[in-house]
DNA sequence: GCATCTATATGCTTGTTACATATAGAAGAT
DNA sequence: ATCTTCTATATGTAACAAGCATATAGATGC
């Protein structure tokens, strides 16, 4: 799904989900589900919270600006094989982050659904 | 709401709603609430499918994007005071892509608002 | 030694947003 | 008469974000 050019109807809908990510990887941290990136990778495509697979950069990204605002704490993980993990933690900011989107996404959830039925019944006037 | 430099959290919550003005766009045509761009302005804010202003520009590079795809038609009104409007009328295509949008935006929506009651109910157990 | 999987990043091009600005008719104020 | 304000439709552009590619590197299987 993620192309370059001229955006299509449909990439309208599936993109900017990369928004989701922050809220989404918070959560995950929360739930203990996984604490590092490349798990949180998977993690997130499950939540499926947009259609598109989500871009493994951006939710290093996520995770690294979050750290910068003090949302998450990482240390390093060099036991077990294969290279380091840096391990994440959610902290009280995070906590408190999440709840915020939570708020937020919500309320955005309910607008969007209302908007839906009247749209939707505006079409079967027809 | 509408700032520069590195985003806030309200920011990214309150943007993102330009992707918006083109669904609230095509049900305000059907509904016959507006029929020309600065009006389809005030309904567009007041729909409230965010909480940010929409920009002027927005709305009128939507609309003229719309019609560049079939999904509206428009014709100048030089009658009544004050400068020229471009009137707009929906079309089957438009009708067809409000529909598709509904169907889009209720799955979104339902997403969201399943994301945000796991959230809340994680957020409780402390 | 080579490919593959895990794991964490960064570079860069394109697309989008947000805001500023341009244009212009009409109406009322000074 | 001109000035400001309101209506109305646009376009220009700098900063930002998204999407995709690529770099690095340890471990494990072939």
């Amino acid at each position: 799904m993620r192309r370059r050019g001229q955006a299509s109807f449909d990439d309208l809908v599936a993109s900017r989900l990369s928004r989701l990510i922050e809220p989404a990887v918070l959560y995950l941290l929360g739930t203990g589900a996984a604490a590092h990136g490349y798990d949180l990778l998977s993690e997130v495509n499950e939540l499926a919270l947009g259609e598109a697979q989500v871009d493994p950069g951006a939710v290093y990204r996520v995770l690294r600006q979050l750290e910068t605002e003090g949302a998450v704490v990482s240390s390093w993980d060099t036991a077990g094989g294969g290279p380091a993990r840096r391990n994440y933690e959610l902290t009280d900011v995070g906590r408190a982050r999440l709840a915020s989107w939570v708020t937020v996404i919500a309320r955005r959830a309910d607008a969007m659904q209302r908007f839906a039925e009247q749209a939707q019944k505006l079409l079967e006037e027809k």
